[in-house]
DNA sequence: CTACAAGTTCAAGTTAACTTGAAGTCAAGC
DNA sequence: GCTTGACTTCAAGTTAACTTGAACTTGTAG
């Protein structure tokens, strides 16, 4: 119950490996004091920040988008509950969306897929000009861009 | 109005790229006959597959995964209306799970983030025992192992 | 004092789903 | 006969989000 914590302490907390962590302070989403030895150490507010990471990669925002999130938060003092609760206005609309395209997804699955209409001519679920266009190298679909 | 497609015909009606064609063909999920030249010849059945093809990547399936779903399909006949839709069964259950999960998230950010308890402790929805566990290299994330 | 665990940096590897580029073939139009 | 465009194969590059490994330092227990 020490009040800083060392960075296996953090990740076994949090669930996230110490690679992770590293990898999340390079790309300036999180931030640690180090020790006079050169080991990091975090104060007890990092968990929650690491929860917010976890729970928003989750809900499917890549680390980029989280890291301009993060940036919202006041920087001369410890997040409160209001400034956590500022930043999830924006995420519930996200949310929302991908619920109606999923129910949209499911609909087509019984009606288009059950009833043969799965066309490329007549069914706008397949319809590639329903679909985000994109040119370049990538995963198209991990960017969430076919999705 | 031809009965057999080119690559590039099959490209602009689907509005995949010509590569991921080939690319597809490559891993399995589609079959193309080629002509004297050598040049790929598709039957109007094969945009029904892509098109499959598209609305399954869509829902969150992995190309193999989808390989799998397509090995399914009767090999001595054209696939009927009846045959594609035995292939939805699995996938409705798959669609209710996300947005189950998209809802628990919904209403964790405006309660537990609201309400303060975005705490790796105390929140279900943050705390590691809840998400899955993985090892060995790869994007954890977009293999949905943490989502 | 000596192990040995735990921490550090930095470069390179891993995965899925493609794209891009190089080098060559083939048919059609002028 | 020559150019142009569409096609082919094959190898290598791209992206995100990490992990792994090598080489090295520090902290702690016996």
């Amino acid at each position: 119950m020490d009040s800083v914590l060392t960075i296996s302490d953090v990740s076994r907390r949090s669930g996230v490996a110490s690679s992770a962590l590293r990898f999340y302070e390079e790309r300036g989403l999180i931030t640690s004091e180090r020790a006079g030895s050169g080991h990091r150490r975090y104060p007890r507010s990092a968990l929650r920040r690491i929860a917010f990471i976890v729970f928003a990669q989750r809900i499917g925002l890549t680390l980029e988008e989280i890291g301009a999130e993060l940036a919202k938060l006041p920087a001369d003092h410890i997040p409160t509950r209001r400034d956590w609760a500022r930043l999830s206005g924006e995420w519930t609309k996200r949310i929302d969306q991908r619920i109606a395209e999923l129910q949209r997804l499911r609909a087509g699955l019984t009606q288009c897929i059950g009833c043969g209409c799965l066309s490329i001519d007549r069914c706008r679920l397949a319809n590639p000009a329903d679909r985000a266009g994109r040119t370049g190298p990538g995963p198209r679909y991990w960017l969430g861009l076919v999705r």
